[in-house]
Order: C-alpha cells, then sequence, then structure tokens
DNA sequence: ATAAACCTTAGAGTTAAATCCAAGGTCAAG
DNA sequence: CTTGACCTTGGATTTAACTCTAAGGTTTAT
C-alpha cells in the first residue's frame, strides 16, 4: 500500500493530481487508513501506470474513463456492448498509429536528408517531407546556412 | 485561394480557432484580400492537416510549433541543429507508436476474449488485458452477465 | 441598394486538466 | 511534547486551447 505521496512520487506527478483522478472516477485508493490516509494497492499503481500511457498518447481523461470502465460495470454489460466498445478503441488507437508511421517515416527522411544523407538536403521542414511521401528523391546541393551569431 | 471560413469548412474547425494559431504563430495565411481578408493557399491548407493530425496524436501546440519551425527557420539552423531536433521528435514519434501498440494488442486480446473467442471471457478489463500479455491464455467459461433494464 | 452571409479586430468567457492555497489533523524522530 | 514532513478537505487559480461577443467593414445575390 502507498500513501497518496509516494505514489504520486512513483509516477512523477503531483498528489494534487491523483485527488482530482479520484474526483473525476478515474483512480480511487482501494483503501484508506485508519486516519483517513489513502492507501493505494498495486493494482491501483497499474491503473496509474495506465491512465498516464493512455494520456501521452493522445485521449482525453474522458476517454480514458470509458476504457477504465469496461472493468468496472464488467456485470452490468452484455459482451456485445463490451465488444463493441473495445472495437471502436481499437479503431481510433489504430488510426493513431498509422498517423504516427507517417509522421516517423517523414521525419527519418528529413533527418536522412539533413547533412550528409545519400540524397541530402532535399528536404528541409516536415511539411516538404510529408508531401514528398511518394515523390522520388532527387540528390541535390546542401544548402543549410549557419547559425547567426 | 481560400477564405477563412471555406478553410475551416474544408477541416471542420472553426475560424476563431485558425485566427487563435494565427496568433499563436502556427499558421499564417499567406496573403491577404485587399479588404483585409486573410487567404490560404495550398500550402497553408496543408500546413493544417500537419497541425491537426500532430494533434490528434497527442502532441501540444507548442510541440508542433516547434516541428514547424523547422520549415521556418529552416536558413538560420546548421545541419546538425536540424537533424538533432528532428531526431528528438523521431523518438518521441517512434515511442508514442509502441505505446500505442502495446495498447491495440491489449485491446485485440479484449476484444477476442470477450464472446465467442477461441479463449472467450479470460479478460474482462484493459487492465487485465494489459496485465496478462505475457501469460497464456487458459480457455474459461463465458462469465458477462446481460445488462439490466 | 439592401439583406444575407461573409469578413475584420479586440477582448471576454469556457472547458479540461491540473495546480495552488488555507486551515487543520497525523505521525515518526529527537 | 514539539518540530517537520506528511496527510485531510474545500475552494480558488492557472494553463492550454479554444470559443464567443461586440462593433463594424465587405461581397454577393436579388
Amino acid at each position: 500500500m502507498y500513501r497518496i505521496g509516494e505514489l504520486a512520487t512513483l509516477f512523477d506527478v503531483k498528489t494534487d493530481t491523483l485527488r482530482f483522478y479520484e474526483k473525476h472516477g478515474l483512480l480511487a485508493p482501494s483503501n484508506r487508513s485508519e486516519s483517513g490516509y489513502r492507501l493505494y494497492s498495486n493494482d491501483d499503481a497499474e491503473k496509474l501506470r495506465f491512465i498516464i500511457r493512455a494520456k501521452a498518447v493522445g485521449f482525453s481523461l474522458s476517454d480514458i474513463a470509458e476504457l477504465l470502465s469496461i472493468e468496472l460495470d464488467k456485470s452490468n454489460w452484455a459482451c456485445a456492448d463490451v465488444k463493441g466498445m473495445v472495437d471502436i478503441k481499437l479503431e481510433q488507437v489504430q488510426a493513431k498509429i498509422a498517423e504516427l508511421e507517417f509522421f516517423a517515416s517523414s521525419l527519418s527522411k528529413l533527418s536522412d536528408a539533413c547533412c550528409g544523407g545519400p540524397e541530402s538536403a532535399e528536404h528541409c521542414s516536415i511539411l516538404e517531407a510529408l508531401e514528398s511521401s511518394d515523390k522520388e528523391l532527387q540528390p541535390k546541393v546542401e544548402h543549410h546556412a549557419a547559425k547567426p551569431n
């Protein structure tokens, strides 16, 4: 069992954030000490890890609450409901992955084109790199200037 | 050239949002009409598409501004600077992809386990599914209840 | 030539998500 | 038995990212 401050330190968040998540139904400590201190279990900690990860990839707290509710309301949902909800979220996640892979390939191209790639300095902005995703690269001279002083 | 309202409709955002992006240095129209109306080019539109995509995968507007600045300040940066910055962003993107792939596989497992998969109803929450990512699935009976009325 | 549908700016208001503050209770160490 | 580091609640404040309002100028269609 972790007290709020311990859990906060462990996950590098503020205690206020944990109380905020509790108030908004995302993460309640599974116990309280006699004097009323919040006591978080390992499962609570896992749940927090999930929340933090989901946030990092662009889900809002209400999206996350929805995902977590699959657990909370377990017995109140029919299979088909659970499956439908999960499948919708899965599509969202896969769409995000596709977007990110496009970014990643554009950024790689940009990185390779900048200084010394085999086809150096063709693309000097993400936008150019994105736009050129299907075009053929052509060797060209370097055109970066030095940083101003 | 698109007027602000046209571009807004095209990308399903508010005109206010476009003015907000301009004020914050993310997207300025490349022209103005004689009477002062904003006129956005196709390149401006591409830039907007990029902003919207980047937002959808969890980048903040200041993250995005940083990515776009690679273009804007093109001539003011040395190659190594550009490359370094791009590579940092690339790492962030790849980390996000890894997170999302973990989510996706957990969600798939959950979806498969719910109603009628070969090993039905083993996992009934994302958390269980996440925790079980390395454990072996065991066939088990369905245990979902019907929705209450 | 006038109404409807656009556009302008400046500034105020909203929402989500956190963060801070005040007044006080708890607990381990010296 | 008190000092310091923790915890409690309730409510105010902040930040990012919009979103709206007001007062007026422009364009297009009838």
